[in-house]
DNA sequence: GTCTATAAGAAGATAGAC
DNA sequence: GTCTATCTTCTTATAGAC
């Protein structure tokens, strides 16, 4: 496997393929760790073997950056939700599943997720209003989930959803894998909620 | 009002007083708006009228300050929650009136209190322990506050508290005051889990 | 596409005058 | 206690060789 094409042996394997995309998954899994701030174009680079300068060829800015991660982490976690729950007819369970998803990305290694729900929008007040309304959209399938439910007249949506997505995303400051899984917690966060609201 | 005391017409008003508390607050309004590795030490001193250099006659480091402020935010927060559930006996409203407290101080204009619920202990590694310990101790309230309920034997106390403080600390990211009040968000909260999981 | 080299500025922190 | 001045290091970003 040292050549892709026997044909041009001299060139490097992989030569002007997407540089991009190992780019962007060592910017996610900075900022994950180390914050947006945090994190310089050195570590990055470092993080592919790139020097700082050349990333600049790839991406015009470190905001730049962060678009395009959060960009790909709404982009790829919004629909990996929907095709949860397609497979879904119960509201409830419809609910549920979108919550278990949500919770194993944040949880499990994804490191696109975590900047998502980790790096507030006003850490980089150029870019502010793309990065929420990206947040807005994801956040738009709990809305929809939410109308489908048979709720009990008085029941405050939005509050419902914001306790919801409030919780999940504080989950990973002490989420230990030995005590419990995403599947638990989310049927319980669920249970939780439902108990009190369900028609 | 120029002079405090007339016998020392050529001193500055208020010469050696404490100017630690002033700087204290300014570094925690900038922690609050704009984070901890967002703030500089300028940024403190320029709050104060005070240049860079004269700063470190009070603090050693921009760490010991994050430090100081912590220390404050966890003293005052926990003294008052203290205070409000003392007053009550009931233990689902002393509950709902800690949550109540802990809401109003991170959404009223309360940066101590941002600080510590918002500036996670990874940001400043050096200082990390010390931080994630004063956290505790304020979390320490409503561990005891969740053991007086009269709750189901299979409800799972951890996540009880931690979907509760979840919820809670994500709040500032959507409060609008014309919506709904920190007494409301409470009691709805609270009713939430109380539904579900009292005896 | 990636490198070298470097600009241009900002950061935390210190030394010593006042 | 605060200022001036400065050290040292690190930052984002650019220019141009290869």
């Amino acid at each position: 496997m040292q050549n892709e094409r026997a044909d041009k042996p001299n060139q490097k394997v992989k030569r002007s393929h997407n540089r991009e995309q190992p780019l962007l998954d060592a910017a996610a899994k900075l900022f994950a760790s180390k914050g947006y701030k945090g994190t310089t174009m050195r570590d990055i680079g470092s993080e592919v073997g790139m020097l700082p300068g050349s990333m600049y060829y790839h991406f015009k800015s470190k905001q730049e950056i962060l678009l395009a991660v959060y960009k790909q982490a709404v982009y790829s976690l919004k629909t990996r939700v929907e095709e949860v729950i397609a497979e879904q007819e119960n509201p409830w369970r419809r609910l549920e599943v979108a919550t278990k998803t949500h919770l194993e990305a944040i949880i499990n290694k994804n490191d696109y997720a975590q900047v998502m729900t980790e790096i507030k929008p006003h850490k980089a007040p150029e870019i502010r209003s793309e990065l929420t309304a990206m947040r807005n959209s994801y956040e738009g399938i709990f809305v929809d989930l939410i109308n489908e439910l048979p709720l009990k007249s008085d029941v405050n949506k939005k509050l419902f959803r914001l306790m919801l997505i409030g919780a999940l995303n504080s989950v990973k400051i002490w989420f230990q894998p030995t005590d419990i899984t995403p599947e638990d917690i989310a049927s319980e966060f669920v249970r939780y909620l439902r108990q009190s609201s369900e028609i």
